[in-house]
DNA sequence: TCCGCTCTTGACCATTTGATCAAGAATTAT
DNA sequence: ATAATTCTTGATCAAATGGTCAAGAGCGGA
């Protein structure tokens, strides 16, 4: 019986740097116009390649959509993942918010990107948010809930809390253009972090025994 | 000489009626789809009325997507505007982010279509964003600066206080596929309102003298 | 070297979609 | 009533766009 030859399920060094090229001009596209308004040509121009080609490594445009949202959604929950029950709660906190804050202006396109399809009733990621995110959203709202109770972080609705961390740090990703407008400048990174921070922190500070 | 037929520059009504469904069906369907996403037909459907009827009213699909937005930028700065300098700080900040919930809860669609637009570089409404709604926080920043000043509210970086009671009151609204899947269930808007107040307001209020 | 597999692309197709037009129906003014 | 104006729509167009195909170019293993 002649062997059956297993379809190669790895990659070419080809294909790895071709497929990595297009979710970079994807990205790029994507974040900009959304799934809808990016086109394929716009894509495959900025990954310098021809539609054909592009349609060779992914067969249908919202393949590479969901390749990227795929491609990223882990990265974007490390930083909730790594707040530490048994550190300090303000430090945690702050670490946290720092970290997303860090984010939204390291890529900005990817903040967008993922506005940009809740905004639109996430239908590619519907499963991810209802499955993985809200889990892990419910183990860090009891962390907080325990540092709350053990005294060591004023009383807040965990939930609502980490709704306005995510809230405020993706918001100078996301609506920059507002920021910016109303400031009349580009905002300067790091004053910005240190603005949301003591406004997100101040009100958790435990009151005095 | 003859008189010249001044083109009536007043709606008959008619037209003051199908302009006002053509803009209620295409809030619904932009608020969903984006500019792009959204098609004319799409929004013909939904005011049960043939495209080119529509098109007979507004010529082209972006002047409905303009007349939308101007239809209620004016309505979305008045809660702002109305934060009274005469009042008392914490209490007018307070009617302002409650008022911003509600907008927020009333009327989701008309926050989504700001945030769409917003995020994909306002392209339409630049002139708005860098003129009248800059004016307007310098003027409101101003009134909070002059607050803390006067010791009646703690000390925070306005213009970031500002963004942040953006970001929270509209993150309802935009996000509100995320909130709802995390949370397992369609938030209680009251409950919702009552924790961000308690969020981003307690860290305000002054030191005891 | 040479054979098979991977990669690349110009040409092409079907559908969607924003917009136009001409002609008829309804409404309004005189 | 009747003429003028406003309103409505089926038919149609041109452009944009997602996706296909066949044929050739390039590459790697025997």
């Amino acid at each position: 019986m002649p062997q059956l030859k297993t379809k190669a399920p790895i990659n070419t060094r080809i294909q790895a740097r071709n497929k990595e090229l297009i979710l970079e001009a994807a990205l790029e596209v994507f974040s900009v116009s959304g799934f809808r308004g990016a086109t394929v040509d716009q894509i495959a121009a900025r990954a310098d390649m021809s539609k054909p080609n592009l349609l060779y490594y992914f067969r249908r445009k919202e393949d590479i959509y969901v390749a990227l949202l795929e491609h990223t959604l882990s990265d974007w929950l490390e930083p909730l993942r790594a707040l530490d029950p048994a550190g300090d709660p303000l430090a945690e906190l702050s670490r946290y918010i720092t970290a997303k804050m860090q984010m939204s202006e390291a890529n900005p396109m990817a903040s967008r990107l993922f506005a940009n399809e809740i905004l639109h009733g996430a239908p590619m990621i519907e499963k991810f948010l209802k499955g993985p995110l809200k889990q892990l959203v419910a183990e860090k709202a009891e962390v907080i809930r325990f540092w709350m109770a053990t005294g060591k972080l004023a009383h807040a609705d965990p939930y609502h809390l980490i709704f306005a961390i995510w809230a405020v740090t993706q918001h100078y990703a996301d609506f920059s253009v507002q920021v910016e407008a109303v400031l009349g400048r580009r905002e300067n990174g790091s004053s910005a972090q240190k603005a949301v921070l003591d406004i997100l922190l101040r009100g958790l500070r435990p009151r005095q025994p």
